[in-house]
DNA sequence: TTTTTATTTAGAATTATTCTAAACTATTGA
DNA sequence: TCAATAGTTTAGAATAATTCTAAATAAAAA
């Protein structure tokens, strides 16, 4: 007996993998297992903030077997074409952000948690002219958070 | 013969020499001769942006005798006392910033040069409530900036 | 298929930064 | 004034995130 939940299930894991294979083909990159992998970690429901390290340990405990080098290229690779951004709050090491619209950040600096906020939450007035023959490639504003007292 | 000038140019001398002393005694740190020498590439005159190899680089050049591992303590013991600031711009790099106070930056992400954006050019709105029990530590706006075309 | 080109990965290399520990210096207080 | 004490400097080693190399492997093209 095929329920409807099974169905669907079914169904979400086959447009979920064409999904990603078609991101991938889209942007010129080969729908690889590590990839696939990768993607299905990212790009499976809510926005993500991940380190190259965090995610890897995230692979290595969902049982895929990948190398820290793989990561660390997909995630530059994915950032080139756009698939990602980098975020900087942290000097120590880089994040990555599955939400690549124009947005910000609250930044807990207890415990190192991103937190989107939404482009249209913050307003940026933006009075000082630009140096001459500059023009804006970005705007980020960056919250740092910490616990009360 | 002592002109106006050069009185002007001798007590300048001293009253920085004094104030830049007294600056880091006052946070608790001796006034070594080589905390004196940066602290005169950093606080004289208009504000700054350094790393730690660019003052270095500048401290040699201007015949200090100094190591980069002094430069790093003293750029971090600076931070730590509220004399510098760091400035996230760069994942590989960090830099310090001689203006403490709350202002913004533009940075060119061309050449890597930071400029300051007065506190009051910039009106961020910030309608976003704070998660819970979390109160703001900061808030950084970054505009980052590229040549036309 | 066979060939070509892209990808993965172990391990080495790079690089910014920190650490260690020994030599040195500023400050203290007799 | 001067030793005792505590802080500072620094060469060189260590660390850690990230990148590189090059050989094996897998995907796409022919
Ligand atoms: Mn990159
Ligand atoms: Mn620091
Ligand atoms: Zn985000
Ligand atoms: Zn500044």
């Amino acid at each position: 007996m095929v329920t409807m939940e099974n169905v669907n299930t079914h169904t979400n894991q086959n447009e979920s993998h064409q999904t990603l294979t078609d991101k991938l083909r889209g942007v010129g990159l080969r729908a690889t297992r590590q990839r696939l992998d990768i993607g299905s970690l990212l790009f499976s429901g809510k926005y993500r903030h991940v380190t190259a390290e965090s995610l890897h340990d995230e692979a290595i405990a969902a049982g895929m077997k990948i190398s820290l080098a793989t990561i660390y290229n997909a995630l530059n690779q994915f950032t080139d074409v756009g698939l990602l951004r980098e975020v900087l709050v942290d000097p120590t090491r880089t994040y990555f952000d599955t939400n690549t619209s124009s947005h910000h950040h609250f930044f807990n600096i207890d415990n190192g948690h991103l937190t989107d906020i939404p482009h249209d939450e913050i307003n940026v007035s933006c009075l000082p002219t630009l140096p001459d023959g500059q023009i804006i490639d970005g705007v980020d504003v960056l919250i740092r958070i910490k616990p009360v007292a």
